[in-house]
DNA sequence: TCCATAATTCCAGACTTATAGAATTATAAT
DNA sequence: ATTATAATTCTATAAGTCTGGAATTATGGA
């Protein structure tokens, strides 16, 4: 992960719709919802919509598949996560204490695995 | 942390200039960096570094401190962590298989203490 | 007081983003 | 072919961001 694709990404994030867009798709993952509902859901304007989730789109954080008529977009959760590992290693690396507290935070919802082996 | 304030650090971070101010900041924990040398030291005009600067104040990431004719920069990391734990908490409570490798990947450099109590 | 240093604020120009009406493209049903 | 639905692209406007020169404020030393 490059800090220019952080940045794309990071810049996606950092406007309300796109942000309740993206929310809307990690809930609904993994089936997609289509751009229509989309904009219907948070009401807003197709067309304004189809520029927001271009942003997200080219900033890898969603994806989209045509399936008759509709366009269906879903939330590209890895490419989320390698995101926020980024951010997080930076800091990370230099002061465990940052993320220390974050881990425990969030391991209580996550099961118990042993370390990745990917 | 609301979804405001969420917003505000994303787009805070999603500049370069910005971005290698924090994790310059974050490196040089716990001490922090005088304005002028930060500007110094990523060969950027001062006034335009205090414009970037006063972006990160704003976003609550960095806190600054007279000391003589300097003001010193720090990172503020517990407001980071915040904001990391709001974004991940969202696809956590959802979809816990995006920060069980997370967590996996961030556990390593962490020491592995028990879980928080705040 | 006078000067030097450190940082910020003021201001203007160039660029980018957000928004949405109108037109267009793609698909499917009759 | 015609019509309806789904989504995007074109276009324009309003608003916001990035940048840095010039001026200003704050601090400290001689």
């Amino acid at each position: 992960m490059e800090s220019e694709a952080v940045i794309l990404a990071l810049a996606a994030l950092a406007q309300s719709t796109r942000l309740d867009v993206f929310r809307l798709l990690v809930s609904r993952e993994p089936a997609g919802v289509p751009a229509g509902e989309i904009a219907r859901e948070l009401a807003v304007p197709a067309n304004t919509m189809s520029a927001h989730l271009s942003v997200l789109t080219r900033a890898g954080l969603v994806r989209s598949e045509r399936r008759s008529r509709s366009i269906i977009y879903r939330a590209d959760l890895e490419h989320f996560r390698s995101v926020a590992t980024f951010l997080l290693k930076d800091c990370c690396g230099g002061r465990p204490e940052v993320c220390a507290p974050l881990v425990a935070d969030l391991t209580p919802c996550c099961p118990p695995k042993e370390p990745a082996h990917g």
